[in-house]
DNA sequence: CAACTAATGCTCACTTGGAGCAAAACCGCT
DNA sequence: AGCGGTTTTGCTCCAAGTGAGCATTAGTTG
């Protein structure tokens, strides 16, 4: 158990850090997004985590983030760490280090508003673009049955064996809630890597030199970004419904139509107003300032807070684990 | 937002595989545990990833679980990635490369049972050595009364301006359910971190050079090997909540009772035995075979198994998003 | 001032989750 | 064979939580 580790002997490696850092947009959640190092594709944002001045992921990653674009993060959260061989070269070749291994480490981060860049490169655009499946506020897209769907069926189809067949079928049933499953929107992941898989994403032909597709779904990214945002959202998406992560991403004032739209735009379905305010209550999460905000149409709406005190309890669901009391069995 | 990268000027980084492995034990889930390299220390099972021949970090961790122990892992997944300063010197020590810095990619693996090992300095123990606090089984612990909350409210008082200590004491109190706040078990990780913070686990004085505590909570365990373990804690604790994992470990044909015991020393407190039934019956997860178990006492159980099949969709609790099934807002 | 649009308030039926009672089935003993 | 002791199973109750929809209120717009 005790491996001899002759460390020296083990190949280069360069560590970057990726960012996927969310803001609320106006009708969207964007995220924000960059030009790839060599040019032509959408990125995320990625900088070199360098050992000799960053005592901690974190505190690099803040810091570029704070020399890029100007802004500090608010949030932060480690996503996973991606060390695929094959996800280097460009970034490799770049830096002069063809023979290195690059994997990079994936935040969240979240931040109010979409502020107003340093630069020019980078920008704030919807996530929905990369993921038209996803977005089911105005119900079902027409995307999935029109191409994803009957192509993810004869993908099945194409397996060798039955039960080869039967297993894919068994995946594509339960990420898509194909024939009665039900769309589980926590498993964007999943459904990005299950159309990577299968060819339907221009990234799959890219990446093993093939030519382009001649339809594929939503806009690819640079190297495998659009799995780390696919990896971010999921994230999100669980992690509303169990840490009040979205005040992250509120202004400090809010109507509850607001922050229903925001939860939606994140969730990627639409919600009911009055069950999601009864929800609201029972959490204690927001009370009403006085104020009142006059929108458009309609009854005016009054302003909200986050109110960080009653941070109830918590505990979950799934297993669904009967909780005893007390010390008795 | 283009950095200008010169990965050849940047440090030295050498990337470990750290594993948690858990298996499945006769009262309590069991832990793979090993001597650390510079002796002396109990430590997590650590491999080198080698980036040359490893294509993916699951595969080079695979492979020298496989070398080390001598069997194969089922599940696994990863959990964090781990890169402070410090924590790198005996590793980097040993390998002749006191200058780099070594980041570990940390992975949850989980294995039926506590197999027999190839060599004899991993062996396997119960978790709760480390986190005797985390066990509820039988009540709550006493050394939370007589030791580690009278510790945490003096750490509390110490603080200097008010405003410090009552953000102390509200880490404290969420963490530790105190004063009417209840116990999330799912809370592993940030309850021992808040305990290293308090100086009252070993690690604390020892990564601050100090002397010895007079009195610590659980056993110490090399490098953060044990918040390593605390994160794999909490991951496992929250994830058997919403995926069914316990399955990774439960052999092919189990008891209700063997998997109730077992979902109960992950979970760290006893669990209501019928509705633990009900809960696995609506789920759907499990399936009686005929045969039967004659146990020590009382009447035989039925061998039940694990049916892949049903499992069903799938939701969450939390800031609670009420869905709506159709399009309409 | 009427029509329209949202924000709010409230009710209802149904599903879950926490607890406890009771019968059934097997073991060891006397 | 009969009798506690023990553990598995089956069911019932009751309090909360969840999904949906109706009705009312309070502004804006033409």
């Amino acid at each position: 158990m005790r491996p001899e580790i002759d460390m020296a002997a083990l190949g280069r490696i360069v560590v970057g850090l990726n960012a996927v850092i969310f803001a609320a947009g106006e009708a969207e959640l964007q995220v924000l997004v960059t030009e790839s190092l060599d040019g032509g594709q959408t990125a995320l944002p990625f900088g070199p985590f360098d050992p000799e001045t960053h005592r901690t992921f974190e505190i690099g990653l803040r810091e570029w983030v704070r020399d890029q674009t100007g802004f500090e993060l608010g949030y932060v959260e480690q996503l996973y760490t991606f060390g695929d061989r094959g996800r280097e070269a460009p970034v490799a070749a770049l830096a002069g280090a063809e023979d290195a291994r690059v994997i990079s480490v994936g935040y969240l981060g979240l931040t109010p508003q979409a502020r107003t860049l340093k630069g020019d490169e980078a920008r704030w655009t919807g996530w929905s673009r990369f993921f038209p499946w996803e977005d089911h506020r105005a119900g079902r897209p027409p995307l999935l049955e029109s191409f994803i769907e009957p192509a993810l069926r004869s993908w099945c189809d194409e397996a060798g064996a039955p039960g080869r067949r039967a297993a894919r079928y068994d995946r594509v049933r339960v990420c898509f809630g194909l024939d009665g499953a039900v769309w589980n929107e926590e498993r964007a992941l999943d459904r990005y890597e299950l159309l990577y898989e299968a060819g339907l994403v221009a990234e799959a032909a890219r990446d093993r030199g093939e030519p382009g597709l001649s339809e594929s779904a939503g806009e690819p990214m640079a190297s495998d970004h659009r799995r780390i945002l696919a990896t971010a959202l999921s994230r999100l998406r669980g992690k509303i419904k169990y840490r009040p992560v979205v005040f992250e991403l509120t202004p400090a004032e809010f109507t509850l139509s607001h922050l229903q739209k925001l939860v939606e735009s994140i969730a990627g379905f639409p919600l009911h107003k009055q069950n999601f305010r009864r929800a609201l209550d029972r959490a204690g999460f927001v009370e009403g300032t006085g104020r009142m905000e006059s929108r458009t149409g309609g009854r005016p709406a009054e302003l909200h807070r986050f109110t960080r005190e009653t941070l109830k309890s918590g505990s979950a669901l799934g297993l669904t684990i009967p909780r005893l009391k007390d010390g008795a069995s």
